[in-house]
DNA sequence: GGGTCCAGACCTACGATTTT
DNA sequence: AAAATCGTAGGTCTGGACCC
């Protein structure tokens, strides 16, 4: 019989062939046009020196913030780097984890590792006041760096409770109430194990029935931070993966269940970026400016146009403010099996379903340009609102 | 739309106690 | 003896009231 050392040719074979499988792996995840979304469970491999949040709070408010297009690219060029150079990922595994990987400085979260959230499963989290425990199943899913789906209970407790752990986000009861708040949520307790539920079967628990916003971006050490700190940043979500169309505090509200002063602390400590807007009528005399003028009530006011911006000079139109626009401080992630994730919530939701509750309330809509409005305004009718210069929006409709 | 103040709810840490 | 749970106090977070 061979001594323990002893390694036969068949199996040395079997492991370069197996490492050199594992480069091609490497290789094809680095291709820059990669669906980062189809791999990792949606993980993005970050660059270590690299943080959205800092870059962004760098740049001037103004740049890129009167132009969609200009944001995008500016935010296209802001997303994580991707960078095979540092092996980021952390790992929990005991079975899989050689010693030298545990307690290594590659098992730290840096800058510029990200997890990718979807904006309508963040404020489902905050709707059901689910956000200490949504933030250990995101932490999980990242720590989870087999894909395996599975975590051992011991190693995750003492990752997350343990004094010194670069992953420490609370104590140890503290979890274990999380753990006990967030079963068959965000995960099942099985064999030692927490096998954690999928995005669809998450989703479904919290009551989303559609991914509608833009994944994100969101830093991992956004997570690592006080739960403060995360919740603003699972409100920010919203903003980051919508378009910065005019949206009210009642609207916000209504969304995400936070209400209108928790919205600007959470904007605060997020850096949600806030814009005034203003909707610019007909003149202000005459029948129909009196008429908009008693049905805008205190919002309206009246603007002289000095400089002939909205036509003759002098002229006064009657104007009244919107709700502002936002934008927030995360980086778009790709959509990936977004799509797919939709077809299984709505095929999930229909079951059971008696009938059609759709909200049919006729709302402001709100366009990029005047010929988008005018085409929306004749096939709805109602009131449609489309960009102008500067902070102003020009009305279609009553 | 925005801000401040304040009471109550919630979160967390620490040490004591109970369970395995 | 070690691990898990509990009691409690202090810190943090949230929403209401009020005002601009």
């Amino acid at each position: 019989m061979p001594d323990s050392g002893w390694v036969s040719p068949e199996l040395l074979a079997a492991q370069q062939r197996l490492q050199h499988l594992q480069s091609i792996v490497r290789e094809q995840r680095q291709t820059p046009d990669q669906d980062v979304g189809k791999i990792d469970h949606g993980r993005i491999p970050p660059s270590p020196s690299f943080n959205p949040l800092t870059q962004l709070s760098l740049l001037p408010a103004h740049l890129g913030w009167e132009s969609e297009r200009v944001t995008a690219v500016l935010r296209q060029r802001q997303s994580p780097k991707k960078d095979n150079q540092t092996d980021w990922t952390p790992t929990l595994s005991v079975e899989h984890s050689s010693p030298i990987e545990q307690g290594d400085l590659a098992n730290r979260p840096t800058a510029g590792q990200t997890v990718k959230l979807y904006p309508d499963i963040a404020l489902g989290m905050l709707r059901r006041e689910q956000a200490a425990a949504g933030r250990i199943w995101l932490l999980l899913r990242h720590l989870d760096v087999n894909g395996r789906g599975w975590l051992d209970i011991d190693a995750t407790r003492e990752q997350l409770t343990r004094k010194g752990s670069p992953w420490r986000v609370c104590g140890w009861r503290q979890l274990r109430n999380l753990l006990n708040a967030g079963e068959n949520v965000f995960w099942v307790r099985r064999d030692g194990r927490i096998w954690l539920k999928s995005t669809v079967k998450t989703a479904q628990s919290l009551g989303v029935t559609r991914l509608q916003n833009r994944p994100v971006a969101l830093p991992v050490t956004v997570l690592l931070g006080k739960i403060g700190e995360v919740r603003a940043h699972l409100y920010a979500s919203f903003h980051s993966g919508r378009a910065d169309a005019p949206i009210s505090r009642a609207a916000l509200e209504e969304t995400s269940g936070i209400h209108r002063r928790t919205q600007r602390r959470y904007e605060k400590v997020a850096r949600v970026r806030r814009r005034r807007n203003f909707a610019i009528g007909g003149p202000a005399a005459g029948e129909n400016g009196e008429e908009r003028a008693w049905r805008q009530g205190n919002a309206a006011f009246q603007l002289k146009d000095y400089q002939g911006k909205q036509g003759a000079a002098g002229k006064t139109y009657l104007a009244w403010q919107l709700p502002n626009s936002y934008a927030g401080p995360h980086a778009a992630a790709a959509k990936g099996r977004q799509k797919r994730i939709n077809r299984e919530l709505t095929d999930l939701f229909m079951q059971g379903m008696t009938g059609n509750d759709q909200d049919n309330r006729l709302r402001r809509r709100f366009c990029g340009n005047g010929r988008t409005a005018a085409q929306l305004f004749s096939k709805t009718g109602g009131n449609v609102y489309w960009r102008g210069k500067g902070n102003f929006w020009y009305s279609i409709g009553n």
